[in-house]
DNA sequence: CCTTCGTGGATGTATGAAGTTCACGAAGCG
DNA sequence: CGCTTCGTGAACTTCATACATCCACGAAGG
């Protein structure tokens, strides 16, 4: 029950994208200032272009520019994005897999937790994680 | 993002005890009831023994017991005697492991998803579950 | 046409989930 | 008592996949 370390990579390059909304970044700008692999940068952030969370472009001067303002940009996108349909376990929606699922008492628990997980990504946007910070608020001084 | 299968054997083997409370039942029982590789059902039965959750009883004539009314069991007990304290991501409460923990701007969503994700665990019981099934069976229908 | 830089696919690695095996000892029974 | 039942505990094997690397390719700008 976590979220993967490629998921991570993408929020927190997307996040960094988002501080300078408009702008473009190539992949070493992002890799090196988020600690990201830059060949397995490469890899999510392609699977961000098929979405079409971010643009590319190719060649000198190239890089990723966000397609929409982080403010419209919500995290199931980009959940979906990296992890594919949110599926909290696997019989959920495929009846095939398990002998048991006529009577499983415990898919509603997994069901609504799904449904609450679903929300949660869908209200919050990048822009609201831009800036933000762990340590309460966004603006205060950073312990360090 | 998934929930593990050993938390769904372990969850399915206490409804299924739980749909008799106050009975034992032997692992066979349970094993072959829920489709539970018997050996495997032995290492998930003791991390519930040791969690105080069921009480096990060796011998001829031996098997398990739960420990409390279904009603009183919660599923966070159960999650937490399986997979250990709840944690959505591996910085999460511990700084140690990632250089831009001081400002990153994802902990507060994935905080806010481990607490709703607590809170749904915790007010589900075992209780609950006994008898419900996916296709509103037991129960009214579920919307949506 | 040379350099830059993202693309796509193939490949490697390491970790942990899932499952197995087995010797042990507690407990009921004749 | 000795036999059998049945859970215990630890070591071990297997296998999937998350994470990461490598490289040949081609688009694009100077």
């Amino acid at each position: 029950m976590q979220v993967s370390r490629t998921l991570d990579y993408a929020v927190r390059s997307l996040i960094y994208m988002g501080g300078s909304p408009g702008l473009k970044f190539s992949m070493k700008q992002i890799s090196e200032s988020q600690h990201i692999p830059q060949n397995y940068l490469a890899k999510i952030m392609r699977r961000l272009v098929n979405r079409g969370i971010v643009r590319s472009k190719v060649g000198p001067e190239g890089g990723y520019m966000l397609r929409k303002l982080p403010a419209d940009l919500n995290l199931r996108e980009v959940y979906e994005a990296i992890e594919g349909e949110i599926r909290i376990i696997d019989c959920m929606d495929d009846e095939s897999v398990c002998a048991l699922y006529e009577n499983c008492g415990q898919l509603p628990l997994w069901d609504r937790l799904k449904v609450s997980m679903v929300q949660l990504l869908e209200d919050t946007t990048i822009g609201d994680m831009v800036g933000e910070s762990p340590r309460g608020g966004g603006k205060e001084e950073l312990a360090q």
